[in-house]
DNA sequence: TCAAACCCTCACATCGGTGTGAAGGTCAAG
DNA sequence: CTTGACCTTCACACCGATGTGAGGGTTTGA
């Protein structure tokens, strides 16, 4: 698929999706005219991209991240040096500290809409 | 306590305590001489802005979500607009999708990670 | 054959969070 | 009284993600 598609498809500017293949997180081969040509997995791999950049890791530390979720289960152990491995490590255990702040801030948001949601509708359907 | 011991106890550089205050996260009271002087509390509300900001949350945003995290269960029913409701709810729904996507992906790394440990101790205590 | 709708690269701009330092006031200890 | 460690405000700089647009090639359909 061409980089409109692409971008139509997961909701991305294509100036991302070019900005990310050169931050090296996202390949696409070239059609004869130089377009880019998406093979269908990208659609699931951007929204991965987007969905971390959200979350505040940056592109560095995604690219690093991105073959251990794509690797469907088949683990290419050429690469990964011991420093790759500690890298990859101290991120999990960010990623744990995001996950549990993010986890308490929205159980506050729920706690405090229900909340606002019986003062609103005082001693209704009861 | 004064800026520099809540930028030690936080490991927060001073410069980034100014700047939550200008954002309106953080308040704190002067003393005669013009010192910052801030209540013990903090501590914790610092930790919770820098770990949403991790988190990719916008001081817009986290200004909004403080207040129902501190409310220590009394809820000010004052100032809630329908507005400010809508954007909570929104918010919450992001911080889900986050939460979901670095789950997925802490627990991706975690099967690399376990998967490249198993490899390299090729069966040995067994 | 021409227009519209794609695509390309390149480059400059913006925005939010953060770094750094200048110029100066306050206070405690020698 | 001075020195050093604190504090103040202000301003400019940086970096990463994103916006925007110029200048130009390709493909498709009227």
């Amino acid at each position: 698929m061409r980089i409109g598609e692409l971008s139509e498809r997961t909701g991305t500017p294509r100036r991302l999706l070019r900005y990310y293949e050169e931050q090296g997180l996202l390949a696409a081969d070239r059609a004869p005219n130089g377009y880019r040509d998406y093979p269908e997995g990208c659609v699931d791999r951007v929204l991965q991209i987007r969905g971390l950049l959200a979350s505040g890791l940056p592109t560095r530390i995604i690219k690093q991240i991105l073959p251990c979720i794509n690797d469907p289960r088949a683990i290419h152990v050429s690469d990964p040096t011991p420093e790759t491995i500690a890298t990859l490590e101290d991120e999990r255990r960010r990623m744990t500290d995001r996950i549990e702040c993010l986890l308490r801030s929205r159980d506050a948001i729920s706690n405090y809409l229900e909340a606002v949601r019986r003062a609103q509708r005082p001693t209704a359907a009861r």
